[in-house]
DNA sequence: ATTATCTATAGATCTATAGATAATGC
DNA sequence: ATTATCTATAGATCTATAGATAATGC
């Protein structure tokens, strides 16, 4: 269930499968700041189409409807925060900093794309059942890197033994703590730096007291 | 800066101002399921005015816009968790678990208004910038109760010393574990019961480890 | 007379598509 | 011939208000 397939599954008439590919990517770079901007529902589609330097006429041959505009963003930033997320894990050796430095990489995501992440917590609702499904899917996804991390260190004894329960609402804490800094940023960012925060928060999660 | 303050500052034609109150409390109560149900945006003012039970005429005797609805609405749900938080505060007493109480309470009232505080959260964004300050200095008065028990309890030696920057995060961060129970809902009723969230987290915030 | 309410609609959108046109490849 | 793109617009809203009507109180 990875980013391409998702994508590929908004049906459309155009046979280039290649061309498909680059006029939805035009589509998503175009629609993310105006989404950002104005919101989903106060965004036309004669803006998006504009924007991303074609007619609506043309928007229409590669989605069906706006809402799939909506879903093929959403897609894009959460393959962009698992795709850093990702990475951060696999520099990271196997202690007990393997997980700080996760979390530092992905609250750094998070302060990176503060907006992107924003919107999706505004507009998910938005979606058609079947793509929400999808995008909360994605959010688990991440959670689930977390979940490893955590799992791991509790069973090599780098972290305190957790049950399972615990280790899963540890991985939520460390997810949506993240999205705090997007969501809270107009107040946080006037007491604390990102860099400050990932400290603090990390003492919080790692429970040192 | 009281909710009955900020309510009075929408203007209307109408004189009588119990009438204005009654029929603004109609707006809400009509108001609320519906932007839980469909959002803020395809919700439409007839359905508003019908649900509360008066033509779509009178409804803007009592609003100047739809935006006034959403932020009626949005003042009144922060005001009753408001309400929630302060009670239990008044009935606990001082000692280390008047924060358990005081979280147990708040945690409970989430749960309660799930979808109302996930509606906030949701549609803050289209309120006017005026309306949106207050909303969002609202969700900061809630986060100050949390600032002073945890200061409190702190000062007093019944939780670990902690400076100001530590306190009004850890605060913060309540606050949005609260809020996690209504947006990870879907995900989190599937594996913890609202009482088992509650020891879960409570134990994670006040650092037993 | 004054206050509150209703009906009817002006005016302004916006999405999605049909049908015409241009570009591409055999 | 086929594929991609564009223009023009049908059709369906929805917000907010003007002007008419009903209810209230002196």
């Amino acid at each position: 269930m990875n980013h391409a397939m998702s994508i590929k599954e908004i049906p459309t008439q155009i046979k280039n499968a290649d061309l498909v590919a680059r006029r939805r990517r035009q589509i998503v770079d175009a629609a993310v700041p105006l989404f950002i901007e104005k919101g989903f529902h106060k965004t036309t589609t004669r803006q998006i189409a504009r924007a991303a330097g074609f007619s609506i006429g043309s928007l229409y041959e590669y989605v069906s409807c706006k809402e799939d505009v909506l879903y093929m963003v959403c897609d894009a930033i959460h393959a962009e925060v698992k795709q850093a997320v990702g990475d951060a894990l696999a520099r990271t050796d196997r202690g007990r900093d393997a997980l700080a430095a996760v979390i530092r990489e992905y609250f750094l995501v998070c302060h990176r794309m503060s907006d992107h992440i924003l919107m999706i917590y505004q507009e998910t609702q938005s979606l058609p059942l079947q793509w929400r499904k999808k995008v909360l899917e994605n959010e688990i996804a991440i959670t689930g890197i977390f979940v490893d991390v955590l799992a791991r260190l509790s069973a090599s004894g780098h972290l305190p033994r957790m049950d399972d329960k615990a280790v899963e609402l540890a991985a939520h804490n460390i997810s949506v703590l993240g999205h705090m800094w997007t969501f809270r940023r107009w107040f946080l960012t006037r007491h604390y730096s990102i860099d400050e925060y990932i400290e603090h928060q990390t003492r919080f999660i790692l429970g040192y007291k």
